[in-house]
DNA sequence: TATTCTGGTTACCAATGGGTAACTACAAAT
DNA sequence: ATTTGTAGTTACCCATTGGTAACCAGAATA
């Protein structure tokens, strides 16, 4: 789920959408912010994500550098994620896309046909 | 490719990943910027893409309130596109994730394997 | 002895993404 | 009469994404 042809690009924007642009990761970084999270919270509060995703991209994630992760040899095993520098200097971003969203977001206007029963 | 339960969240983060949260929409509000843009130019400059996927992609960035679509009615059509308000508010926040990348991205090393003939 | 607990991995299958090529309209140019 | 040019749309098809469920280790617990 990386795009490797942007992944190549010389321009480092593209890069960059090529690494994090998709929908999993922003959500992921976003929910972790400064917390050390276990893998099974991530599973629990990470909205709509199956186990098998979100393996794949905090995979993703700690190969490009946004992520630690830290596993114990222990029974039954213990993992613990927390965002690497990288990762926290990306969390202003999210910031601002919330406030962006905030700031810009056109309220849903519910068409007639979403009531069931119009007066 | 908008992710309705994303969209449909009460976290106007999560809302806002699900109606930008691809690799296709920041790259073209990317490469769009200040300028007037006709679909043509845009299919030659935005790297990979194809008309068909362009096409669903302006669609929903008009939808969504971030670009304006000019149609002018002539033989043959010419269609124009610029970033409203709320898509030119989003370009700040793109010049942000390009510096992330500038700063935090780790110089790709060459695998061995990369090498035909390694010396 | 059977179950639980965690963090995965794997196989299988359905849904989606996305590419290509053909087609449209109509005017102007050749 | 045919080609060219624009901005799509449509049909068709293959590749990728992503979901579900089963399975694993091995200690602790019932």
């Amino acid at each position: 789920m990386r795009d490797d042809r942007f992944c190549n690009s010389n321009c480092p924007f593209t890069r960059a959408i090529g690494t994090i642009g998709n929908k999993w990761k922003p959500i992921i970084i976003n929910v972790m912010g400064t917390r050390t999270m276990r893998f099974g919270q991530l599973d629990a509060i990470v909205p709509h994500i199956s186990r098998k995703v979100l393996t794949e991209q905090l995979k993703e994630l700690e190969e490009d550098g946004l992520l630690e992760r830290l596993a114990y040899k222990e029974l039954p095993p213990r993992v613990e994620y927390r965002l690497s520098e990288k990762g926290l200097a990306f969390l202003p971003i999210l910031e601002h896309i919330k406030e962006w969203n905030l700031k810009y977001e056109v309220a849903t206007i519910p068409k007639a046909t979403d009531y069931k029963y119009a007066g």
